[in-house]
DNA sequence: TTATCATTTCGCCATACAGCGAAATGAAGA
DNA sequence: TCTTCATTTCGCTGTATGGCGAAATGATAA
């Protein structure tokens, strides 16, 4: 019961629920997220280390970026069930569908300008 | 999302994930499940309202006692599914298994000792 | 009305956790 | 080698929460 306890109490967190929905559109990396929640990026980078022990996202180190996505068809199916409710509950939630108009922002912009704007904090 | 958190939260402790699963037999009072659980009754009430705000149990008074019970048809799809990924995720935990055990000891016993050994603490 | 009794609420303590800034890490480039 | 820089880890603070016992609640029985 303990991996489904971490799988739940990383779901018992706005942010990291919001995480987890913005995924749905395609990886991204840690400043990227910071920059869409306006927080710090240490606290970013521990919601993301939460949501991966509890194996609901991935991750993936390319030049000076970590990026993290959901996890594809090999998936623990406690997890994909968990994703899969997630998604369900909150696809039409006004909170998720401003992050995902943001989201198309931060998209547009040059990656490496994103992070020079927010790893200065 | 404010509901949908409540539901996550409610799900993120272990007490209350083994609360849903015992119920899966069928409606319990509270100092029954403070017998399965040896805890305080003012500890299980506490898990009970924090289901109940989530939706996740119902309730019905009957002569001196509370019985709780999972929702039915007409509950919530979230709520639904929730119930479902859980009792997936659990059904075969072994910690599950002995509590459907000791679950079984204490519907043999009578109601009236079992609260009258509960809630003398 | 008064007493009984299962349940809930309240007050308290200890622990857990979200958030931040500062410092550490570690990989890529100069 | 030394620097740069995105990310992570660490230390800290304030808040939230699980646990208990004691007191309050509220319905039933006497």
């Amino acid at each position: 019961m303990r991996d489904f306890m971490y799988i739940t109490k990383a779901l018992a967190d706005a942010t990291r629920v919001r995480i987890l929905m913005a995924l749905r559109g395609g990886e991204l990396c840690v400043c990227q997220i910071t920059e869409l929640f306006g927080m710090a990026p240490s606290t970013v980078s521990k919601h993301l280390s939460v949501l991966f022990q509890a194996r609901l996202v991935q991750s993936r180190k390319t030049d000076r970026w970590v990026y993290y996505r959901l996890p594809g068809r090999e998936a623990d199916a406690t997890v994909r069930a968990a994703l899969a409710w997630v998604t369900k509950a909150n696809e039409k939630e006004p909170q998720i569908s401003a992050d995902n108009k943001q989201i198309k922002q931060i998209l547009k912009t040059d990656l490496a300008e994103i992070c020079k704007r927010q790893c200065k904090k």
